[in-house]
DNA sequence: TCCGCTCTTGACCATTTGATCAAGAATTAT
DNA sequence: ATAATTCTTGATCAAATGGTCAAGAGCGGA
């Protein structure tokens, strides 16, 4: 009689590392071709690793990509997530928005990777924008508003307030190539940086303090 | 001796009528599953018409995407031309951004096709982006600083802050899957309107009218 | 060491898809 | 009317691509 093993496989050290590998040569392929524009082959590619043996670790293409975006989204909320109702109001908006726009440096792919998705209607992340994310979404505009009616922010939506901050500071990452063409390729970030947080915060300031 | 026609082929009422139905076709297609991601089966069959008759107007599936892309640029800077020196400052502005919300609602197709060309590295319309594009934003940014120094605005970094109207505004066209998701599907569209006025404009009243 | 399990890959398959072609239908000009 | 031109499409092709398979190489526990 056979032993019955635990069936699903335990990672082994060689799993680990080659899905890794390929997690990671699939974030570049991903952000710059989509989902649709990248093909198994280019993924391999990357990963320096033959087409059959990616599928040995991800059996389907789609695979590949809903894990990728799971492995890329939880880290994705945190900034907004650490959102103190405790702290002060403009310094913690501050601190979120200066976190986004350094993700947006740091990570251009990520950033890319889930605009495409988002673009093309979401249809892997659906369950997640109308359930996580919006859940986070409402809390935080709670702690935004409560900010608001005590005095301690001039008023303004909460919710697209929060679409603003993530508007601008994704746009960065998303249409880096407009923004360079636009500014001829100079551009040292902090600048960016500095601007955003002017201009999207400038306006909250309570007045009378 | 046969007669020399001009080659370069004189429009039909026939051929008029059906390459804008073609582009019209092209574009709801284009703008939701991107260059790679549509086929031109799909958008032949959206123009009720044969694939080869589709290919008889544009041989090939890129030149049906560049016609589209041209045929849309244009209107698409239009708001922003009319940016008016002699204007009211925070008019002008005002004025802008609402035509720009007005577009991503009204034609939020267009917007998710630059979108996903821009998003892609715009390798089509690079040119675009280096020369019309970043003309028009340095004129009008060089308007918006001049607003400024004659103290008619406060002071915020130009270009950044025609970059936040672009994203703002252009998001709820790219990402309105997110915004429905976390609103809830509610949304009349003339709130976010308000919203989005707002938060870029209250920052820039000038300080001492 | 040896046996079983994991890992790797060249060859291959089926489908999709951009593009072509030849032949016929419709339209236009004379 | 009729000849020339434009328009339309079924059939077909070649390349790209997601996915499979069988067979062998490598590794780890007894």
């Amino acid at each position: 009689m056979p032993q019955l093993k635990t069936k699903a496989p335990i990672n082994t050290r060689i799993q680990a590392r080659n899905k890794e590998l390929i997690l990671e040569a699939a974030l570049e392929v991903f952000s710059i071709s989509g989902f649709r524009g990248a093909t198994v082959d280019q993924i391999a590619a990357r990963a320096d690793m033959s087409k059959p043996n990616l599928l040995y670790y991800f059996r389907r293409k789609e695979d590949i990509y809903v894990a990728l975006l799971e492995h890329t989204l939880s880290g994705w909320l945190e900034p907004l997530r650490a959102l103190d109702p405790a702290g002060d109001p403009l310094a913690e908006l501050s601190r979120y928005i200066t976190a986004k726009m350094q993700m947006s440096e740091a990570n251009p792919m990520a950033s890319r990777l889930f605009a495409n998705e988002i673009l093309h209607g979401a249809p892997m992340i659906e369950k997640f924008l109308k359930g996580p994310l919006k859940q986070l979404v409402a809390e935080k505009a709670e702690v935004i508003r409560f900010w608001m009616t005590t005095g301690k922010l001039a008023h303004a939506d909460p919710y697209h307030l929060i679409f603003a901050i993530w508007a601008v500071t994704q746009h960065y990452a998303d249409f880096s190539v407009q923004v360079e063409a636009v500014l001829g390729r100079r551009e040292n970030g902090g600048s960016a940086q500095k601007a955003v947080l002017d201009i999207l915060l400038r306006g909250l300031r309570p007045r009378q303090p």
